[in-house]
DNA sequence: TCGACTATTTGTT
DNA sequence: AACAAATAGTCGA
């Protein structure tokens, strides 16, 4: 069963970079592309990652309330990017997401700044732990990168994996937040989070985020 | 390094 | 609805 959704496509300029955030007619965030080169390719990646589940709607005009929090995101944004820590004031619709997704992004939303996992481990939280390719998939079609941390997911082996917004982003987003990637491209066993303590993370986290 | 194996999503019929 | 293809992975030989 899908269900339909109205929404607006608010795009801002920042640094030189695109930004595209898909709002719907209740001022959650559908989803949102990283920074671009360009307009169309901000606008394409946020269709692209949008859940699948739900059918769109775009209107081009939009009130200003949704204007607002189309700034507010991509601020957001912004100043992540810039070393801040800028807090979320706004909701995402989270309603056409599958199980699996939802609970892989509830998990990876509750790894504190400043650590990694990796996606097997994302896996056995879920009690499927074969799934971490599955994980992978899911992580890459994440409709809020940053917002929710999907670049503090890294391989087993330390080394990165991948990146929708690039391996350089990602390893720039990890050293802005603490996180030391050498030369090699791996990450220091220090800031690494085994299942065990991930799983007891996201049980007191709950799902704040994913419960609008 | 290479292959076998995995779970899920997306695209195609 | 069913099937095939594609994965931001992992483990062992």
């Amino acid at each position: 069963m899908k269900t339909v959704a109205q929404c607006f496509v608010y795009v801002s300029k920042i640094d030189g970079k695109w930004i595209a955030v898909i709002i719907d007619e209740n001022e959650r965030i559908v989803s949102l592309s990283l920074p671009k080169g360009s307009e169309g390719e901000a606008v394409y990646e946020a269709k692209r990652v949008a859940v699948a589940n739900v059918s769109y709607k775009f209107r081009s005009e939009m009130d200003p309330s949704t204007r607002r929090v189309g700034r507010e995101v991509v601020e957001f944004i912004n100043s992540y990017i810039k070393g801040d820590k800028p807090k979320i004031t706004f909701k995402l619709n989270v309603e056409g997401l599958t199980k699996f997704m939802n609970k892989v992004l509830a998990i990876v939303s509750s790894i504190p700044r400043g650590f990694v996992t990796c996606y097997g481990c994302v896996a056995e939280v879920i009690e499927n732990p074969y799934a971490c390719r599955a994980v992978g998939r899911a992580l890459a079609m994440n409709p809020w990168p940053i917002i929710i941390p999907c670049h503090r997911v890294v391989k087993s082996d330390l080394t990165l994996g991948g990146y929708r917004g690039g391996l350089d982003m990602k390893r720039e987003l990890l050293r802005i937040e603490g996180v030391a990637v050498t030369l090699a491209g791996r990450v220091l066993p220090a800031h690494f989070l085994e299942a065990r303590r991930l799983r007891e993370l996201s049980r007191d986290a709950g799902e704040k985020l994913l419960t609008s």
